[in-house]
RNA sequence: GGAGCGGUAGUUCAGUUGGUUAGAACGCUGCCCUGUCACGGCAGAGGUCGCGGGUUCGAGUCCCGUCCGUUCCGCCA
């Protein structure tokens, strides 16, 4: 090793020891006579001290030290006087006094400063990531992702899984997610994919007689990127035999919250020892979304028998049509401006519904709203009753179709939660959701898989699968923490009938079915055990335990909304022998 | 595919109603400074105002187009 200690293990303990430190330099004051350089390593800053009257030599050589110069430095620990102690450096009751140095590489001025204090455009930073992932914070976050990957593994290996990798090149089954194509070259026009998640593998694999398996594992979708989606990215997720839900509930609850309190020691889990759980309608009746932010009430109340009596015709008719009335009350919503107001009715125009209607009732004043007219004393009084209204809340409204009014009135909801400053950082809330849908209705009329094809209904529900499958429940469940999805899981079919049917439902004709997933149907048919799992998102869990606003800031190197690699420069024009060996013709180029 | 916001010095930004030589901070370069840690002082360099076109006596500013970045919607079983 070229260095004997890090930055960060030096203290007062280690005064008077002679040192050897390797890094960079993060500053330096340069005073005339004596000379400061902020040394950062990996482990954090120390100040190292060049003094001409101390050492001629090695001053004259840290006369030219510039920004990011790798240096080694070798000399003395010794402890500063009381009142040079810097509180804001870990290491700022000492100083390294210099007697010799070596320039181990320069430096050219890099495009932006190495400080986590600074804003720099994402584009650069990413075009730059060796130098972005300097920054402190970065290598905090790249940190906390490799504490949280090892309690994942150690925690799975004493409970007697086994880490197997499944493949990356396997066969597309076009369904969900667009794949990412890799064209065979022994095969031409044939293609593998890369895996939108290991699914059928580690079903597979249960067949296979592994019972606990974990994985890991990279997943790749070529969908368009968001702040919490990229083209790939790590889920950690497993399969086990012989199980019901809750086995593999109480299995995510105590790791996760594991996790959490190691990680985040001084947050405060709202929800307790045990994850609470939910079931998908209540918390769509409740919250109006499926994975609701716990962290604050603000809970619905069902006003659709109310509404249908009432003269307003908003409301009125859109429950004469088969939809419904909510509404929730807002503490201290009372307070809000007409401008605010306008914010949150075009948030909930952007979820779908024609406007919002509302009641507020200002501290010292009588409540006010534009639909009061339509309601008698006794509708009035019935209404506050139900939503035990007092002065200075607010009242938001929503009616209309089931979804339309969970969706806008969610909306509502959790923008009101930001507003209030509700959605806390240093508060955590787990949830489980149970009991999916089986099925969703997709815009073109046709019926679509909730979770995915392989989950298994509720074994009372199985009668509804062909009387009206739109209502069967399904054996499925996702953790959510503080509105966020980490993660989801299922109980699976491991009957062949039974799954050649739900293909069936879905619209899967049996030559289909046997093309895309004969594999399955057939494995199946061999002594399939009873089996479920779940799968989480790392890069999401990490994104909150580090409280990043987005994924990038906890992956090495990232894509950028384009799903581009700008430091690689990524995907890149290949040469023409190479595509023509692959057996392709570039047709459209971009 | 659609919508919003943005693009001015290396970086982060300001730039009024269209009007003289486009500014600030940080960074960078040089000089001075022996206790700073956001060191300080003096001096200096650094600009195709994303690109193309248009309106105008005159465009960073207005209009059209286009490229790039970013957020959201669609999409993500």
């Amino acid at each position: 090793m070229l260095k004997t200690h890090s930055n960060g293990e030096l203290n007062k303990k280690t005064a008077n020891t002679e040192v050897t430190l390797c890094g960079w330099v993060n500053s330096w004051r340069d005073h005339g006579g004596v000379i400061f350089i902020d040394l950062r390593d990996r482990s954090g800053v120390v100040q190292i001290v060049f003094d001409p009257e101390h050492n001629k030599e090695a001053h004259a050589i840290a006369e030219h030290l510039r920004s990011e110069f790798v240096i080694k430095a070798k000399g003395t620990v010794r402890e500063r006087p009381a009142e040079m102690v810097n509180p804001n450096l870990n290491t700022g009751e000492i100083e390294v006094l210099i007697d010799e140095i070596d320039i181990l590489n320069k430096a050219k001025t890099p495009p932006f400063e190495v400080d986590d204090n600074k804003e720099v455009r994402e584009d650069l930073r990413l075009e730059y990531r060796y130098l972005d992932l300097r920054r402190p914070k970065m290598q905090k976050n790249l940190k906390v992702r490799h504490q949280t990957t090892k309690i994942i593994r150690d925690y799975f290996d004493e409970k007697d899984f086994l880490e197997i990798e499944t493949p990356i090149l396997i066969k597309g089954t076009p369904e969900g997610s667009r794949e990412y194509l890799v064209p065979a070259r022994l095969h031409h026009g044939k293609f593998y994919v890369l895996p939108q998640s290991p699914q059928q593998l580690k079903q597979l694999l249960m067949v296979g007689g592994l019972e606990r398996y974990f994985q890991v594992a990279r997943c790749f979708r070529d969908e368009d990127q968001r702040g919490d989606r990229q083209p790939e990215f790590t889920q950690f997720e497993i399969e086990m035999s012989f199980v019901d839900q809750d086995d593999v509930q109480n299995l995510f609850s105590e790791l996760i919250l594991r996790i959490v309190k190691e990680i985040n020691p001084h947050k405060k889990i709202l929800s307790g020892d045990t994850v609470p759980k939910m079931t998908y309608q209540d918390a769509m009746d409740k919250y109006g979304s499926d994975k609701p932010d716990l962290r604050f009430g603000m809970e619905f109340v069902d006003i659709t028998d109310w509404a249908s009596k009432s003269d307003f015709s908003v409301f009125a008719s859109a429950v004469k049509e088969g939809g419904i009335a909510r509404v929730f009350k807002c503490p201290d919503g009372g307070s809000l401006t007409r401008k605010e107001i306008d914010k949150f009715t075009e948030l909930a125009q952007q979820n779908g519904a024609k406007g919002l209607a509302y009641i507020l009732w200002r501290k010292g004043e009588e409540p006010a709203s534009p639909i009061l007219k339509f309601f008698n004393e006794e509708q009035i009084k019935e209404l506050y009753e139900k939503t035990n209204f007092k002065e200075g809340d607010a009242l938001f409204f929503g009616a209309g179709d089931f979804h339309t009014v969970c969706d806008s009135l969610g909306a509502v909801r959790v923008a009101l939660g930001d507003h209030f400053g509700l959605r806390k950082n240093e508060e955590i809330y787990l949830l489980w959701i149970t009991d999916f849908p089986m099925f969703e209705k997709g815009s073109d009329g046709s019926i679509g898989a909730c979770h995915h094809p392989f989950t298994r209904p509720k074994a009372e529900d199985v009668d509804l699968l062909d009387s009206d499958p739109l209502k069967a429940c399904a054996v499925a469940y996702d953790m959510v923490m503080n509105g966020v999805e980490l993660g989801g899981g299922s109980i699976r079919i491991h009957e062949r009938d039974l799954q050649a049917k739900i293909f069936d439902i879905l619209g899967i004709t049996k030559e289909d079915a046997e093309r895309r997933f004969g594999h399955m149907l057939r494995a199946f048919e061999y002594g399939a055990p009873p089996h479920g799992g779940i799968a989480f998102g790392l890069d999401r869990l990490i994104m909150l335990l580090c409280d990043e606003p987005n994924i990038r800031e906890v992956i090495a190197f990232p894509k950028n909304q384009n799903a581009q690699d700008l430091m690689l420069g990524a995907p890149g024009v290949m040469p023409n022998d190479q595509i023509e060996e692959l057996g392709i013709k570039i047709i459209d180029e971009e």
